[in-house]
DNA sequence: GCATTTCAAATTGCATGCATTAGGAATAGG
DNA sequence: CCTATTCCTAATGCATGCAATTTGAAATGC
């Protein structure tokens, strides 16, 4: 009932919700992902629900295994390093390529985003991390690099699922402060303060991440993913 | 008849065969890949074939338009000048990485991988193409580093794909004397120098990519695959 | 009480069928 | 002869059904 036809993929549609949800750590690594279970909560029949599972599982962001319910995948150690590595070193090309080429129009919209972004901090958890990451999304956006863009966004997702299995609870993953260097880098068109602003800022949310174990129950699937079911 | 059962998931079978038919030009850029033909051809059903062709939608392989026929990916200019800019920068740091850690058995396997590649130059252009790929497959895959050997593996196809599209027919666009210098940078344990080789090696590959109009009516896919249907 | 085996419910793997849509050939009109 | 329209075939979009596998727990043995 969520739309009237189907006109839109519905598999882009369940893998969008299911990122947020993830990113969002409405979904934490390791929680199943059934497909009639899926299936069932967006309407749609196995077929479209396991689409969306490889996609997710080619994206990283989901584990298939054979004969095997899905789960949200759960990092190594190992691979949120190297998510990070390889997250500065894309991150630096679109700061060294936007530092260039931003306007006047795009700062303000950063701006905007950042200070939606500390409001958020004081308010709802979830909200402040989606924006936190969108303002990385934005700016790989910003570069008009469509393969760029793609890659900085599947990283990005990747750190994220990363500090939801690492980082800590409550740390402000992606410090305010440290989006406003970038941006006045950028504005000032410091390609080499732009990257380094980016990498200093990447490094240090890496850092913040450190293990600890959470176990966690069983949760029912349908109640997480109400929220996100409608865009 | 291929194998007795269907023990590994044929999806990424018939993802790999594709890949491969792909990257040595077996397939173009705009050549149909009809769902039941592409079944047929590897004993499958249309789901199967379906998701397959889903997984190299993501990886930016194959166009996917609702209601039309999969095509294989016809890069734009921009995108193939995004794709060999970030794969310089991944690959970057793959040459970093390596130059710290590879060891001499890896070297020896590398150095016989390049004179496999120089035998192919004369005899297969298929093959050489292939070999040339693999090359910097093989080097991702020594860092150990999972992620970074996917996103390289990926960018190398999509490369492969542009090169198909923009590529001087008959150039050796992996010269292997560039190689060489890779491996030799690797050896020397000089991580600046290894990091400089390989970005020149891709930039020279990316030059010699220009725009050439190559029309070219419509083939049988059944009989373009055939070779591709046996591991 | 603890480990092991057994077995049914739950779940995935995959093919098939039906409805819908695109694309092109045949046809009619200018 | 060229352009627009109609209709039909081919192909996709998606749900469903059946077989095979896993899982978890009850039942059994030690």
């Amino acid at each position: 009932m969520t739309s009237k036809k189907a006109s839109i993929d519905r598999v882009i549609v369940i893998c969008a919700a299911l990122r947020r949800a993830i990113i969002e750590r409405a979904l934490s690594p390791g929680d199943r992902l059934p497909e009639d279970s899926l299936g069932e909560s967006f309407g749609v029949s196995r077929t479209i629900a396991r689409q969306a599972l490889g996609q997710l599982a080619a994206e990283g962001l989901v584990n298939l295994r054979r004969n095997r319910i899905a789960v949200v995948a759960t990092p190594t150690i190992e691979e949120a390093r190297d998510t990070f590595e390889i997250r500065m070193a894309l991150e630096a090309l679109v700061a060294d390529c936007l530092a260039a080429s931003i306007t006047s129009e795009q700062i303000k919209r950063l701006r905007g985003h950042i200070s939606d972004q500390a409001k958020a901090d004081l308010t709802s958890e979830s909200e402040s991390i989606r924006l936190a990451t969108d303002f990385h999304v934005i700016l790989a956006e910003m570069t008009g690099r469509s393969i760029l863009q793609r890659y900085v966004t599947e990283v990005a997702y990747r750190s994220g699922l990363a500090l939801s299995a690492y980082g800590r609870p409550h740390s402000n993953d992606c410090a305010i402060e440290e989006h406003r260097q970038i941006v006045d880098a950028l504005e000032a068109g410091d390609a080499k303060l732009a990257a380094e602003a980016m990498t200093r800022h990447l490094g240090a949310v890496a850092q913040r991440a450190h293990v600890h174990s959470k176990r966690q129950d069983r949760r029912d699937l349908s109640l997480i993913l109400a929220p996100y079911i409608a865009f």
